[in-house]
DNA sequence: CATGAATGAGCCTTCATTCAT
DNA sequence: TATGAATGAAGGCTCATTCAT
């Protein structure tokens, strides 16, 4: 019997490591239907059976490719929130997150990457609804900024801060997309700032 | 030697037009990259090589297929807008568009092909981007009703008509987005009024 | 416009031959299973796509392939019936019959062809019923033989002639069966004979 | 040092048994071509490694699954026999032990593990020779109650018991061989029972 | 004895495009 | 113009078996 932190454990753990490393970077540089699983274990210099050792399918395969990715950057984005001094109006708090998320987008995740991610949403079922899902961390983060701002008298009650922050990920779900469709004629954060400075004053008390 | 509208031309004519109906219909049902030579000639009756005699490759085709659709689609705009009496407020009018422009995706338009325009515009380069040009009529009948809100002292003139129409022809695209991603649990029509009133709200005086 | 026996036609006609014959001589050595489309197209010195401009699949052309070999033989035993003199006895026409299918089994289809057909009955759904069609032209041959005994007073009415010709036809496929699992230690003609010797009284008056 | 009964030795006839039982279970559900060593790992909940310390390969399993199911099947045979009273007819045993195996066949052994039997026993060479062995139990008792009819003069012995034993078995299989093909339209015991009934008058004094 | 990662050949099928007729 | 046979690379995935631990 071998304990879990065996040898062959930690091989069979970079062996997955090296297909998933490879499948992120053609993931980023093409879109999924156009990376294979022959391209992927060419590149991690293994087995295509190796690949089904690893991963039920490349469906499966792709859905903790983007589970990660989610998880990542929403960790990141709470982190900066977290990092804000108490005493900042809420709607100077959102127009900082929304610089900070164009940032993420632009610089840490990328273009090749989101725009696969875009375009997987409007393909597959079960696989992207991670980046989609209500209870994903973005969500939460946006209602707890509106709630402040309810709190605090800036923001009108018209709508539920939960319907609100929907809205504000879908509004930057669209920023997103016409980045992408646009790219690189696109200022995401310039256009961002814009559309968040509007969208707050229709709001505002 | 045979004139331009002789037999022999009328028949190349028919020919294409029963390829480019066939395409058409398909493009309707299943996205393009699911849509293949071989089943546009088969539904049209033609042998494959006639494909390529009219067309010069599948890409080319989905190109003419998405002008002649964003052509119709915002003659369509353009005729209801000027159907309107002149004694409406512009945000009203703008209201009135953006339930009329719900009514045209979800009901003329419809969820394949939508997501299919949506899905391309993420793959393609070249074919695609007369949906994106800010050319299209789209974008002018905006700036138009926009102008008119200044006009009349309805809305600030901090950003330009220009401007502001870019946003929100990109805010509807938003829109259709979340919806294509989350169809059938979306009432775009309910979530573009809450949507643009906010924004309406935020460009007022 | 080109006429149906123009060039082309042809090639095309004798590609399809030079698959179709390679397939029948590769499930003459082989299972269906252990045929692969590979194999075929190799052996024919085709492309593999080939393959698939002139059947619709592999299960497509085992259909055909089963088809016509069931119906060269019921052929072949049509004319042999039709060529024996009127004066016989109906259980001795029957035993020449038994003896005539025989040969058509160990020599002319052979043993591979057989023992496929056998175990393709036993897998397949739709491409295989041929063999088993109550239609089929065996079961016709052996009823018309029962009737004549019948009408003659050789055999009794107990069971109807198309009962029997159903229970004769299964017999054979028994003792085929059983030939092919023992192969080749199992006399075909002798057993079949034995078998029906006893069969044939069991149904005499 | 171990003896061997040993608390090893004991694990290790844990582990084979798992996997054949597991081998079993699935082998009753599809045919063996169709259940790989994986499935039976995975459902015997060991290692596919360890399958392979107890088999030598998937066919040898196969051998050890024929084998016993052919024993335990005549075992029962010779039980349901020896349980008879000793003053009936051969023929009227041979009729009642006809009716014993089509309920044997039908509801204990069932439709998929003899479609898979009989399948089998035309593809594999060594594995499967088990059920076809002369010296197979079944073929000594129908040789016994055959016997017994020609001593009590019901049956003529122009053939020897043995060689009727075997076409009696051979008629039996190609019966079970028709049920297959044609399940579930095919009653077996009643078609059974027509062609003995048809078998013994054709061999009664 | 037990493990399970690794292998890589093999499976059937789809595809856009070409070109001789 | 029109035809449709021919191409062959590429697709995702399964499999029985091996072997280092």
């Amino acid at each position: 019997m071998e304990s879990k932190g065996g040898i062959r454990a930690e091989k069979a753990k970079e062996t997955k490591e090296k297909i998933y490393k490879s499948a992120v970077q053609l993931f980023g540089e093409r879109s999924f239907d156009e990376v294979s699983v022959n391209s992927i274990v060419k590149l991690a210099g293994v087995a295509k059976g190796s690949f089904y050792v690893h991963f039920d399918s490349k469906d499966a395969l792709i859905f903790s490719f983007i589970s990660d990715y989610v998880n990542r950057v929403d960790f990141g984005y709470r982190t900066f929130i977290e990092s804000l001094p108490d005493d900042l109006l809420a709607s100077d708090i959102i127009l900082l997150f929304v610089e900070k998320i164009a940032d993420t987008i632009t610089e840490i995740i990328g273009y090749p990457s989101i725009r696969t991610l875009y375009k997987i949403q409007l393909t597959r079922d079960t696989a992207t609804k991670v980046a989609l899902d209500y209870n994903r961390d973005l969500y939460k983060l946006f209602a707890q900024l509106i709630d402040i701002g309810i709190d605090k008298g800036e923001f009108n009650a018209e709508l539920s801060s939960d319907s609100l922050a929907k809205l504000f990920v879908m509004s930057y779900r669209g920023l997103a997309y016409e980045w992408c469709i646009r790219y690189p004629d696109f200022d995401l954060k310039k256009e961002a700032l814009n559309h968040f400075r509007i969208l707050i004053k229709g709001i505002k008390n």
